[in-house]
DNA sequence: ATGAAAGCGCTAACAG
DNA sequence: CTGTTAGCGCTTTCAT
């Protein structure tokens, strides 16, 4: 029970084996053409009866190179984060035998670049960063300074002169699917939810939104993009509560929507809750449509129609792509885009029309 | 633009400052009483126009200490454990500056055991570790190995030997509050809800359940636990689907309970959801009250009652003693319980005792 | 008040 | 095939 304070280092699997560190460090490093098969099985005898693991920061210091990958998120707070940080985790893992190293970042740029101070810090060379940021200055200064950086759901915007990696799911795609969705049920009144402060990404979310709605002819159709103007009081673990309280914003849009679409899921969740709140139902009265494709949605009441992002998917390539470009930093960098999948539940339906402008007249 | 991949070391300081490298070591360190003003500050300068920070490997090589903290948690896709995540982070960040090492276990002892091993080569000293697994065996391995091991949501359970250090909520205490509840609302049939495979926390919150529930007089009461059969398919990842499948289970019961504790909020997320589409309308039908205390618990629909852990505080507590023991191992265990508080929403209410008998016929 | 020197545990030439 | 050796970048006695 004693707390044996010293772990055995490669010099004592060396003597107990009575070879030399070289010799105990090429069998760790498997490097087989280098012992007689004799020497090898001594060595690994005496790591087993040691139960020895070599120094990971001794090794480190001097190959500078360490298993582990960086993590940014908003805020794992908000599922969506949770379930990709899940999924990341797993692929480093399982694929590289990497671990994780977890920094919530609010967004904000102050904490992503105190982050990867750290990161270099200690030795960390590959990161996965979620922030769209209208700017990426940061991003690159940090691969001026030798990290490999993966940057989710925004493209490269362009930038061809950009060395950091852009992973993302189609933005476009997704608020045109949405649209696509309550448009083809029936719906001319549109409205896109949306946090204040405006990312990359909820951008071209937009973007997708309009250009479907544009595709309609005839001016019946209105389409309103409604920012949170609670501003500061909602963060990233927030956004149901957004959501909620945006409820009497939407309310109060006239004509009033009657079909919405959310950025994210929990701002549709909540706004959903805001909405039973004011009397409204849900679809009946106003469809919502959310963007995530969280495991909760499917089980919030009425269920949550969303666009889903393919996560394992995604997390698979930004793990093995930031991995790979550590060890290689001269990679192209690379742009990928991710279909996303409309997956339809009880929250959108067909319009109630006449009834909805008479009584809210 | 170019990638210049050598960063600045003490050396390069001490040459600039025209210093040895040991006093540059010593302004590291703010040692302010060991360098005249003069030389402090030309060591300064030079490190600032270097921009040098300090390779955090090789100091750890040195001093066998690093500012990391490791946390393993059964999935962070249970927003449980994202929210703790996130206060676990800002806890060690801001009060002790330390980054976090996140591993999802899935509740698995073999996860676990190679977690231990890497946060040993990685040179991390502490950690947090929510499992409740029956067996704390592998942990106390941990603590001889030189871990300052702080475990989440269990008592020590009588266990005085125990070298790693207990924080919990008072998971009695939540099952025993839900239970009253109930009660309270004039419900006399519970049932007390699951997954397969029960962990400490689990049978503490039994515990509680049960005795809220003995003591009420009369015979007319019935408190079954119903542990969900379809084992393997579900972990911790995919509470809400477990809670969706039980719905079945719960409604065969007889006599039908007319209020159920859940386990965990995303279970009784998913069971509502499961009751819901059998028919079953919540509160009115059956009662329905969750543990954790979740976000999204308040915008479901019927906003979920439950027993709110106090997130924050175990948090700072978790960090400051898992930080505190790694760096004196000699202090005594503790062995701390946090008081849960009941969220009252509208998925509680008074049973409807006639109506029920007579249609479930 | 400052510097020289010895390592922390490992890897990687380079010799033998 | 196997051993010797020189560090990786930092901290820390111990002299000066």
């Amino acid at each position: 029970m004693a707390t044996d304070r010293t772990t055995a280092t490669i010099h004592d699997v060396a003597a107990l084996a009575g070879v030399s560190t070289s010799s105990v460090s090429n069998v760790l490093n498997g490097r087989t053409d280098k012992l007689s098969a004799q020497t090898w099985s001594r060595v690994e005898d005496a790591i087993r009866t040691l139960s020895f693991s070599p120094n990971r920061v001794a090794r480190q210091l001097k190959t500078g190179h360490t298993p582990m990958l960086g993590l940014l998120v908003p805020s794992t707070a908000n599922p969506m984060y949770g379930q990709l940080a899940l999924n990341i985790e797993a692929a480093a893992q399982r694929r590289f035998n990497y671990r994780l190293l977890l920094g919530n970042t609010h967004r904000d740029k102050q904490q992503e670049a105190r982050m990867f101070d750290d990161l270099l810090s200690f030795g960390v060379r590959a990161v996965i960063v979620i922030s769209s940021l209208d700017d990426e200055r940061h991003l690159e200064k940090a691969v001026s300074r030798g990290l490999a950086v993966v940057s989710y759901d925004r493209g490269a915007g362009g930038d061809t002169h950009s060395r950091v990696d852009h992973m993302s799911p189609d933005n476009y795609q997704a608020g045109y699917l949405a649209a696509d969705h309550l448009i083809s049920h029936g719906h001319r009144q549109l409205a896109f939810l949306l946090p204040h402060g405006k990312t990359v990404s909820r951008g071209e979310k937009i973007e997708g939104f309009r250009e479907r709605v544009s595709l309609c002819p005839g001016a019946s159709y209105s389409a309103s993009v409604v920012e949170g103007q609670v501003s500061e009081a909602f963060g990233d673990s927030e956004l149901a509560d957004l959501g909620f309280a945006m409820a009497s914003q939407v309310a109060a849009l006239r004509p009033m929507p009657t079909g919405i679409v959310t950025v994210n899921d929990m701002l549709a969740i909540g706004l959903m809750s805001g909405l039973t709140r004011l009397g409204l139902r849900v679809p009946e009265d106003v469809s919502v449509i959310g963007m995530d494709g969280l495991q909760v949605s499917g089980f919030v009441n009425p269920g949550l129609t969303s666009v889903a992002m393919p996560l394992a998917e995604m997390a698979d390539a930004m793990v093995e792509r930031a991995i790979q470009r550590s060890t290689n930093p001269d990679l192209p960098p690379s742009d990928f885009l991710f279909q996303p999948v409309l997956i339809a539940r009880q929250s959108v339906a067909a319009p109630a029309r006449a009834r909805k402008t008479a009584t809210t007249l």
